[in-house]
DNA sequence: GGGTTCCGAAACTGACAAGTCTCGTATATA
DNA sequence: TATATACGAGACTTGTCAGTTTCGGAACCC
C-alpha cells in the first residue's frame, strides 16, 4: 500500500512556517515558555490556531522548531578579524550583534527552567544560542595564538567563556544593562590581563 | 477604636513558618516558580493548605518570603582567611558551600523569569543569593590589595563577579557540573593570571 | 465548660490555557 | 464544476491550579 499523499486541495503555505516561528520567538522572549500562550502566538502572527496545531503537534515542539530555528549560519567570513585579540574582541559589539545577542539571552532566559525537564529543548538551545558565541571567542584565542601575540598554553576552553558568562550574569542576576562600558571592562579586566596582554 | 487583636484562641504554631519557607525553596528548586503549586509545597511540609494561605496572602508573597529567609547571617569570621588570595578563593570549596551555593543556584534558575516581573522578587534574590557571594570575594580581593598581594588599580567590581558568572553560566547554559577542577581553572585560567599572579 | 482560633484534610469555585472542532472562505487538483 | 484541503476566527472541552470554604479535632483564654 502507498502512504503517499494525495496532492488535492489548497496548499499548505510554509511561508508562514517562518512568521510564526518568529513569532513565538517574540512571545518566548517576551514571557517566557510557560508564561508563553499558543493563542499570544497565533494573534502575534496573526494566524488561528488550528493553523499552528495543523504545523507542530504541541506547544513543545513549536517552541524547539523556533529556538532551532535561530541557529543563524554564522558565517566565519562575517566576524571580526582585524589583527589583534582586542580588536576581535571588542569588533563583536556592533550594534547587529548586540541586538541579536539581547533576544537570544531573552529567549534563553525564558528556557531555562524548561530545560532540565526537555534534553530535546536543551540541545537546541545550545545549538542555536550558546555554542556559536563560544566558537567564535574560541577561534579569536586560537588566531592570537597563532600569530604569536598570546602564549600558546592558555586555558582556551575556560577564557572563551568569560565574556558569555559575566554578560549573562550581569543580565539575568544583576539586571543591569551589557552596555559598551561593561564589555570593556570585562575584555581589559579580565580577558586581556588574564592571557599577559597588559594595557 | 483599639486595632488590638484579641488574644483568644488556639495561638499560631510559629515554629512551623520556617518548616513551611523551607519546603517552599525545595519545590522551587525542583520545578521553579511556575511549576510550584501550593498542594506541592503543603503537602511537602505536611501542612494543609488553608494554613499557608492563613500566613501569607498569596504563592508570590510566600515565594518571597521564603527567597529572602535564604539570606543567612554570612559571618564574616567564617569565610576563608588564609592569607593568599589563591587561598581564600579555594577554600570557598567547602562541601557544605558548594552544596548551599548548588541549591541556590537551583532556586535561583526557577525564579529568573520571574525577576523581570517582580522587582520586590528581584531584590530578595539579589539580598539572599548574588550579593553575598560577590561580596566575599571582593573582600578577598580588598585583602590581597592591603597586604600587597596584588596590585591596588585592578577592577574589583568586574573581578569580583568572575567565579560567581562562569559557575551559573556553566550549569545553566552548559549544563555541566561545577566541580572542584572548573573551579580551580577559574582560579588558576582567569582570575589569577588577570590579577597578575602566574602559577 | 464555653467561646475562639488554630490545625490538617479535602471539597469546592473560578480563571485560564492546551488542544479540538466548526464555520465561512480561499485555493488547489481533476 | 466538484472535491479536498488550507486558511483565520472563534466556540468548545478538559484539566489544572490559585484561592476559599468546610469539616472534625486540638489548644488556648476566660
Amino acid at each position: 500500500m502507498t502512504l503517499l499523499a494525495p496532492k488535492l486541495g489548497r496548499k499548505r503555505d510554509h511561508t508562514r512556517d517562518a512568521e510564526i516561528l518568529d513569532a513565538a520567538l517574540d512571545v518566548l522572549a517576551e514571557s517566557g515558555y510557560d508564561g508563553m500562550t499558543i493563542d499570544m502566538v497565533a494573534a502575534r502572527a496573526k494566524a488561528g490556531k488550528a493553523t499552528l496545531y495543523r504545523r507542530w503537534p504541541s506547544k513543545a515542539e513549536l517552541v524547539i522548531d523556533a529556538v532551532a530555528c535561530m541557529k543563524a549560519p554564522q558565517n566565519v567570513d562575517d566576524l571580526p578579524n582585524t589583527g589583534t585579540l582586542r580588536g576581535d574582541l571588542v569588533g563583536m559589539f556592533k550594534p547587529h550583534t548586540i541586538e541579536d545577542a539581547e533576544r537570544k539571552l531573552k529567549v534563553m532566559t525564558g528556557l531555562l527552567s524548561m530545560l532540565s525537564r526537555s534534553p530535546e529543548l536543551a540541545d537546541a538551545a545550545y545549538q542555536a544560542i550558546t555554542d556559536p558565541r563560544a566558537r567564535a571567542t574560541r577561534l579569536f584565542l586560537q588566531r592570537a595564538i597563532d600569530r604569536g601575540e598570546i602564549p600558546a598554553d592558555i586555558d582556551i576552553q575556560t577564557l572563551s567563556i568569560v565574556s558569555a558568562s559575566m554578560a549573562s550574569y550581569r543580565t539575568l542576576f544583576l539586571r543591569k544593562p551589557v552596555d559598551r562600558e561593561f564589555l570593556i571592562s570585562v575584555i581589559d579586566g579580565v580577558i586581556l590581563p588574564a592571557v599577559g596582554l597588559r594595557s
